[in-house]
DNA sequence: TTATTTAATTATCGTTCGATAAATAACCTC
DNA sequence: GAGGTTATTTATCGAACGATAATTAAATAA
């Protein structure tokens, strides 16, 4: 009770405890990165150091031991987020002609969905593109290459079209349109939160049935458009 | 070039000319809207009021004798975007039934893109969503009732299925992912700025062919089984 | 135990933000 | 043309932000 009254700014009675436990750099990196990714899920990229520091339990300074700036603390969150959860293994199932076409596109999505359906992934997805850092295009360019490319070929084949020639784009972009219908799914109901009455794999099931059933004839046309030109 | 050191935060010349024109407040307060809507397009909500007044050619403190506070300015820029913009004639083109039915959902969805594949409205619309206010929620309802529930009656009905009852959650669900889809490719193509080989009318035709083709088979499925209690 | 290292803290700087109060000047009316 | 109304400006406040420098103390080694 002496003393103590060297700072008016000490908030008198309201002094936390600093913790000032010694950890290992490495842990502490990657704690930070985790409560950075809970943090800039919730509020954005605009949430404060200040705020992050709070959550941890830690001085705001601190964290510019670990990251020399907040930018680079949003390209190590990217980093965990965008390039450690995607999971090879979706290309390969895509490609296992062991199984029926259906089944195979259906395994994916909802691995796929089990993976990227959460407030991180999807509202710091979106935080990103508005931002116009181009992770977005990276990874949109990634699902094109190791997801729906191999998807369209596949499905090609299991119709019995040409198999040879590589996917055009506008077959390419009819699979981004079944994409983009069960993406936007996650994003009504996590960023939105707007009420879905129909589960996750009930709504996979039937997208990709209606897709599977109806794709057949217009990559038919498609072909044959290609195969005779003017 | 007399006097004038009454301050030094005159920023010696660069002082760009007040303008001091006496403009009606109608006028005013919808120049204020409209710059606001290319602003928060641009930049998102947490673009600043100096940003905004430097714009307009007008200072800061003015913006606040038209609107109270910036969430003001924010609340009007939706009701200019997301309630002004709606086009009442997109439900009754849907239910105009001496059309076709594919003709009448591929005609729908070229308008509706049209209006809404626009960085202020796409990307303002994220924005909102991410902010977590009850615009999208409140928008997809809408859309839900005006748009989904129509086309899903429509298509039962070309089908030569039930028209009487209202649908289901999973068909309307259905016809979600059709919608996510193609909002999908506007997000795609505004926000993530990535590269569209196939244009718009393609790719809406080719999705809705799809759609349309494959959607019988489920739609006849679910009816079945919604006939056919345990 | 003492000395060294460095993780973590305290203190603080310069900017920018949303917002308010007071002063000024353009337009309207008589 | 004088006087009043109010659109617009100048000046400024307090809070929050990202970042840096200097200080303190926990762990490790001697």
């Amino acid at each position: 009770m002496a003393g103590r009254s060297s700072s008016l700014a000490a908030a008198e009675g309201k002094a936390p405890a600093p913790r000032r436990t010694r950890n290992k750099p490495e842990e502490r990196h990657k704690e930070f990165v985790r409560k950075a990714v809970e943090l800039f899920a919730e509020i954005g990229f605009e949430a404060g150091t200040r705020e992050l520091a709070q959550r941890l339990g830690v001085t705001q300074p601190l964290l510019y031991r670990y990251f020399p700036s907040k930018d680079d603390l949003i390209a190590a969150v990217y980093q965990e987020i965008y390039v450690n959860r995607w999971k090879p293994q979706w290309r390969e199932g895509l490609l296992d002609e062991s199984r029926p076409i259906r089944e195979r596109i259906v395994a994916f999505y909802e691995d796929y969905a089990g993976t990227i359906f959460t407030p991180e992934w999807i509202r710091i997805y979106l935080f990103a593109g508005l931002r116009g850092v181009d992770i977005n295009r990276r990874y949109a360019a990634t699902v094109e290459e190791q997801i729906l490319r191999p998807i369209t070929l596949a499905t090609r084949t299991s119709f019995g079209l040409g198999g040879g020639e590589p996917p055009t784009p506008e077959e390419v972009e009819l699979f981004w349109t079944l994409q983009g219908g069960i993406f936007y799914y996650g994003v009504r109901e996590i960023v939105y939160r707007f009420p879905m009455p129909v589960d996750r794999a009930t709504m996979i099931r039937n997208a990709v049935d209606t897709f599977l059933t109806g794709v057949g004839p217009v990559l038919k046309r498609l072909a044959e458009r290609s195969d005779a030109p003017a």
